[in-house]
DNA sequence: TTCAAATATGTTACATTATAACGTATGTTG
DNA sequence: CAACATACGTTATAATGTAACATATTTGAA
């Protein structure tokens, strides 16, 4: 149940990651189904207690470990990210708007955060993942996750009002 | 006061971060000399309430703002770095060692977290910014501030016993 | 030097983020 | 259906971080 609250758009996204889920035999079940929404309808990073305001209006007496178990399954098939200058979370850009090999799978990205308007904006930069890959493999690290996060003003904030 | 508590090799690292604070005017006060002593001796990253225990040992009713307020203070002078990741501080490689053009001011750096040993290893990679500056260049995205932090096994763990 | 302003620290209280531990339900498979 | 694995509910608490205001210390200028 919890079914159809979401914008058409996203209905779609939810569809495409419950394939997504179902290829690898894992399940998106009403409750993670219904977090992922949450986090698509945000169009900014969202904080887990923020969702679980948004859960409580469904299920009243929602407590942290709902939304944190959630999260942690939607990190793992590669749904969303987390911002970690931020502790709050974002849709996956590429798992699921087309059809990208790495979709459902947790992989690098890169973050900007724009400090004037709030917006993260997902980038998927090979040169940046080289440039990490060859700097980490001249000392011998060999890298098994990453973190790359960029603090600033995107294009709108810089070009319009805002200083 | 709360003197000479440290070994004799942070103690002229301490040295050398009370002239940076002097050459821009600001600062290290005791209290703030004594929370960077306490990361520079830890080896590994810090939380800040284990800096708060630290500190017990000579202020007993030391409480949190104490901590964090040192901390802020030394990562603007560029004395020290937050790994997100880990919500942890340490020590910057690059101010108190050598001297380096830009010791005394937060600059891009990039850590290197090894999940065998929990050591942290600073990066001052070029290659890495410039790939991130020039992706970001191409959106009109201006980077203030970037954090890039890298999960993994160093050359140590990888060669010896760990998997 | 002595007062005023700025800076730094002390202190209380609380906000925010996250997890441990255990019980219950639901689904899946032989 | 029984046994098992997976998912979810619930309570309690841990860990991290800040707001707000009081006090002390330093600095600078009259």
């Amino acid at each position: 149940m919890a079914g159809t609250i979401f914008a058409e758009k996203t209905e779609t996204r939810l569809n495409a990651a419950e394939r997504l889920c179902a290829a690898h035999g894992s399940r998106l079940t009403d409750l993670r189904r219904q977090v992922l929404g949450l986090v698509l309808e945000a169009a900014r990073p969202v904080g887990a207690y923020d969702l679980l305001d948004g859960l409580r209006a469904d299920k009243k007496g929602a407590a942290p470990p709902t939304v944190y178990r959630a999260l942690d399954f939607l990190l793992e098939e590669g749904l969303i990210h987390k911002i970690e200058r931020l502790s709050a979370f974002v849709g996956c850009t590429h798992a699921l708007d087309g059809s990208h090999a790495e979709a459902g799978h947790p992989h690098a990205a890169q973050f900007l955060i724009c400090t004037g308007c709030g917006q993260v904006t997902e980038l998927d930069d090979h040169g940046i993942l080289h440039a990490l890959i060859h700097a980490t493999r001249q000392i011998g690290f060999m890298v098994r996750h990453s973190t790359v996060e960029a603090e600033g003003l995107c294009a709108a904030c810089l070009g319009g009002a805002a200083l």
